[in-house]
DNA sequence: GTTCCCCATGTGATTTTATAACATTCGTCT
DNA sequence: AGACGAATGTTATAAAATCACATGGGGAAC
């Protein structure tokens, strides 16, 4: 019994509202799953399981953590396991990188083109994904002065949650 | 002798453009000296040297780096001692980390509050740094959005600086 | 259908980055 | 002088990431 145990259970996920995770999540394979068959990339078991686990636990995690929860369920248990289905994961399109955390989290908004921006609160560590059409203002217009040429972009605001507020002025 | 040394010879430094990088190691030393004295800050030695060392070398170090340079100069040779000014550095603004390099560059505005935000050419590894007054414009308005409160940000764009793209093309 | 090759996986070892914990020194205030 | 706090030095360890090499599976070429 492999596929996806509840594990709402646990601590405090979601972005800062609500929703259906759990059908969340077996669209965003879905969505995977035909992403890849349409383009010719092979979600294999091991990336497939790697998807899910970030898409279950809904925040981001260390490689590391990623890795204990694959050797549980049977796959290798050595760091190049983890690090390179997150690989495949990321340079897809499917999970992000938090640069500032050294930690990944599954993309919400999978499928479509973006420059992913981040919102990371200090104290309950949630992290919410704002996604960006494009590259931001400053940035861009500064890139466009100088003649830099943009092929990436890490975008991460550390700060408190709306939940977290209300929970200091309380 | 362990006062500033040329070091111009080696690399490739700059932002992207060329300027009078011998007195815009010495203007800058200065001011953080300023600001120190003014906000009673202490710039010890060790401090005084890291960032030294990182505006002479103007790009990207690690920590590690850095930290060779320091024990060449009679200092400390375990990372708790480069780390540790580090940390002063940039929590006083006069440093910046770049998250997605783990890597640490002196500041090119200091003694002005501002978002930096920074241009990472992946051929030549310079970095260059747009600062800008407030936080970008994606972030800010999903922060405001979503009642977000941004205490700090993470803003980087990986690419190709001018210069290389010239060369690319010839 | 077999052979070959590429890609993915598994594993062991190592490198790179960062922090914990504790002793020592130095300046300052009294 | 004595007491305190901040900065430094040192030992040890933790956390994150990569290297190098062996194995296996799935298609394409023949």
């Amino acid at each position: 019994m492999t596929t996806h145990a509840p594990s709402e259970a646990a601590g405090k996920p979601q972005g800062f509202a609500p929703h259906d995770h759990k059908s969340c999540v077996s669209t965003a394979l879905q969505t995977a799953e035909a992403y890849c068959a349409a383009n010719g990339l092979r979600l294999t078991p091991v990336r497939r399981k790697v998807l899910e686990i970030l898409l279950q636990e809904h925040k981001a995690m260390g490689a590391y953590a990623v890795l204990e929860r694959l050797s549980e369920e049977g796959y290798g248990s050595q760091p190049p396991v983890a690090y390179r289905a997150l690989d495949f994961l990321v340079t897809n399109g499917f999970v992000h990188k938090i640069a500032r955390l050294n930690a990944f989290i599954a993309c919400a908004h999978p499928g479509s083109e973006h420059a992913p921006a981040f919102m990371i609160c200090r104290s309950c560590d949630t992290v919410a994904e704002a996604s960006t059409a494009l590259p931001s203002g400053a940035l861009s217009s500064a890139a466009q002065e100088t003649g830099f040429r943009i092929e990436q972009t890490v975008i991460e605001a550390e700060g408190t949650c709306p939940a977290c507020i209300e929970k200091e002025n309380a």
